[in-house]
DNA sequence: TATGAATGAGCCTTCATTCAT
DNA sequence: GATGAATGAAGGCTCATTCAT
C-alpha cells in the first residue's frame, strides 16, 4: 500500500531511459549511461529489466498504458462522436505537449525497432486503436457519422495525422504551440467523416 | 559503352542495402552483410559512400527523390485539387505496393536516425511537403478547397494518414492490397479539406 | 587490505604493454595481443586507457616519470656539476640497461607519434631537460661550468648524447654493458661544459 | 643521357611521400595520397617500389645518401680534425634547415620502424657514421684529438647531440635558426674530444 | 538487493596490395 | 608502363550482459 521501493526504481529507470533516448536515441544509449542518470549501478537494471528491449516495452507500457487508459476513460465519459473526437485529439496533443522527452522518444527514437519490441509495444497501441475504432463505430450507430466510412481507415487518417502533427512539433524543436493544432485538426477531421451533431442535426431537422 | 559500370555497382549496392535493411533493419545490418547480399568485398562499398549514414541517406535520394519527382510531375499534370489529391494518393500507395522491401525500409527502418542522417533526408522529404502544399493553396486559390483550411496542417493530415495506411499495411505483412484504400482515402481527404470539384461548384454558385 | 586491484590490473596491462611494444612496435602490436598478454579481455584494457594513445602516454608517466622523480632527488642531494653529471649518466645508463624492454620501447617504439602523443609524453621529458638545465644553471653560478656555455645547448648534447648511446646499444641487441659507457662520456662531456671540481678549481685559483 | 623518364617518375614520388609523411606521418599516410600527391595513380608506385617500407628505404638511401656522400667528400677535404668536425656540424645543420619537410620526416616521423626498414637504413647510418670515426681516428692519430678518447663514444655524443639539436628545432617549429647553433656545438665538441689545432699547437708550442 | 568490474562478440572503417584493362 | 577499381584482412573501440562480492 505504501510505496513500493522496486517499484519506486523501476520508476528512476523508466524516467532516466526516458531522458537519456530523448538526448540520444535508442541506438546511442548504453545501458550504463542510463544506470549513471538513474543514479544505480549498470547491474541494477539488470534486475528490473532483463533486456534492452524490455526497457523499451515498459516503457510503451508504462507511459502510453496509462495515458490511453485514461484517454479512454475521459474520452468515453463524452457524448457525441464529434465531442469524443475533440476530446481525444485535445488529450493526445497535451499528453505530448506536457513532457517534450516523452515526446521526443516516442515520436522519433523508438520507430526503429526490431520485431520482438514490436510485439511488446502493438497490444498497447491497438488499445489506443480500439478506442478511436470506438468513437468512429457507435458515432456511425448514432448517425452521427457518415455510414459510408471504414471505420479502420478512418482511425488511420485521425491517428496518422496526429501522429504526423505531434512529429513535426518535436521536429521543429516545438517552435509553436502544439494544442494550437487542435481545432483545426478537428475540424479537418470531423468533415473528413462526415460527422455531424446528432443533437444538433436532430434539432435543426425538425423531425427524428 | 552505354552501361556505366560505376552506377552500375553503386545501384547494386543500394539495392542489397534494401534488401538486408528489410530484413534485419538499419542498425541490425552490417555493412558486410550487405555487401555479401551485393555480392562484392566489403572494402568496395566504401568506394562508393563513405559512411554507413551516407547509404540511408543515398537510399532516400535515390528510391524516394526519383518517386517524388515523378509523382510531382504527373500530380501537376492533372487539374483540379480533387483530382490531383486522387492522382497523389494513387501515386503514393502504388509506389509502395510496388516494392515491398522498400515498403518495409521506408516505413519501419528508417524512422529513428540521428540527427546527421535527418539532415541529409529532409530535403526529399521537404519537395514532397511541397508538392501536397501546392495542390492545397492552389486549390484555395481556386476556390476549390475551403477557405479556412491551414494548408501546412492539411498537409499533415494527408502525409500522415497516407504514412499510416501504408505502414500498417507493411505491420499487417501486405495482408490486403493497397490501392484498395485508395478511394475510401480520396473521399476523406477530399471531405476534411472541404474539395469541390470546381465545375461543380461553378453549377452550385449559378444556382444556389 | 593493501593490494588495490584496480592498480593492480593497470600495471600488468602496461607491462603487457611494455612487452608486445618492445616485440612488435607500437604500430605493429593490437590492443587485443596487449590483453592476452595481460591476461584479460579485449574490452577491459578500455576500463584503464580510454585510447591505445593513452597507453602509451600513461606508459612514458609511469615508467619514465617514475624514474626522473627519482633521478632528480638523487642527482639534485649530490654536490657539485660534475658530480651531479656523473650521477646523471650513472642513473640514465642504468635506469635502461635494468629493462631490456623497457630500452627498446621507448628508444626504438615510441618515436614515431602523433602530435596529441608528443603533447602528452613532452611533460614528462621537459622534467628531465630541466633537471640537466638545472644542473648546467647551478654549476655556472658556481663557477664549476665554463661561463661561455650555453645551457640548453649543452644539455642537447648531454640528453642526445645519452639519448644515441642508449639507442645504439639497443641496437647492438645489448651486446656490451651499457654501464660501460659511463666514464668515458661523463669525461667527454666535463670537458664539453668546461667544468672544473669547484675544490680544484679553489687550488688552482689560488695558485694560478 | 637524357633524363630518364622513370626515374623521374621515381623521385616525384620520393619528393611526394616526403611532403605527404611531413604532414601526417609515416603511419598516417597512404600510398594513395602519397600517389595523389605525385600526380599519378595508386598502382604506380608499386612499379617502382614494391612495398612502403621500400618506399621508405629508397628515401633514406636518397636523401640520407646524397647528402652524406656530398658531407665524405666536403669534410675530407678540409684538413684537421677541429675544422673537419665544424664543416660536419655546418653541413649536418645546413642539410635539414635547408628543407623543413626533410626535416620533420629524418627527425620525427621516420623514427618507429620495423626491423626490415632498419635493416635497409642502416647502411646508410654507417656510412655516416664511418665518416665521423674517420674524422676522429685521423684526428688522434694527428695528435688533434686527446688519444684517451674512444672514437665510438665520441661519435655517439656528437651525432646523438647534432640528432637532438635538429629534432628540438623541428618540434620548436623552425622558431630559431638552425645554424645558430653552430659554433656553441662545434667549440662543445672540441672541448669534448680534447681537440686541438695541430697547426695552431706545433706553433704554440714553438715546435712539432 | 545492489554493485561495477569484466567479458568478448561484433562492427565500422582503413589501406596495402593486386590485376584486368 | 599506367591506371584505379576492387579486394579482404585487420584493428580500434563499444556495449549488452554477466557474476563474484
Amino acid at each position: 500500500m505504501a510505496s513500493k521501493p522496486g517499484n519506486d526504481k523501476e520508476l528512476r529507470i523508466l524516467r532516466a531511459a526516458i531522458s537519456v533516448f530523448a538526448r540520444h536515441g535508442y541506438h546511442g544509449s548504453s545501458i550504463s549511461t542510463i544506470a549513471e542518470e538513474a543514479g544505480i549501478a549498470t547491474g541494477t537494471i539488470y534486475l528490473y529489466f532483463r533486456k534492452k528491449e524490455e526497457l523499451i516495452i515498459a516503457l510503451f507500457q508504462r507511459f502510453l498504458g496509462d495515458y490511453i487508459r485514461e484517454a479512454k476513460e475521459e474520452v468515453l465519459a463524452v457524448h457525441g462522436a464529434p465531442a469524443r473526437l475533440g476530446k481525444l485529439i485535445e488529450r493526445h496533443l497535451r499528453f505530448f505537449e506536457a513532457d517534450h522527452e516523452v515526446a521526443a522518444v516516442f515520436q522519433i527514437h523508438l520507430r526503429e525497432v526490431n520485431p520482438q519490441i514490436r510485439d511488446g509495444i502493438l497490444p498497447v497501441l491497438l488499445d489506443y486503436f480500439d478506442l478511436i475504432d470506438t468513437i468512429l463505430i457507435e458515432g456511425k450507430e448514432a448517425g452521427e457519422i457518415a455510414p459510408d466510412i471504414d471505420v479502420r481507415l478512418a482511425r488511420k487518417l485521425i491517428f496518422g495525422g496526429l501522429d504526423e502533427i505531434v512529429t513535426s512539433w518535436v521536429l521543429s524543436r516545438h517552435k509553436y504551440e502544439l494544442m494550437s493544432m487542435r481545432d483545426g485538426f478537428h475540424q479537418m477531421i470531423t468533415r473528413a467523416v462526415g460527422a455531424r451533431w446528432s443533437g444538433f442535426r436532430a434539432r435543426a431537422s425538425g423531425g427524428d
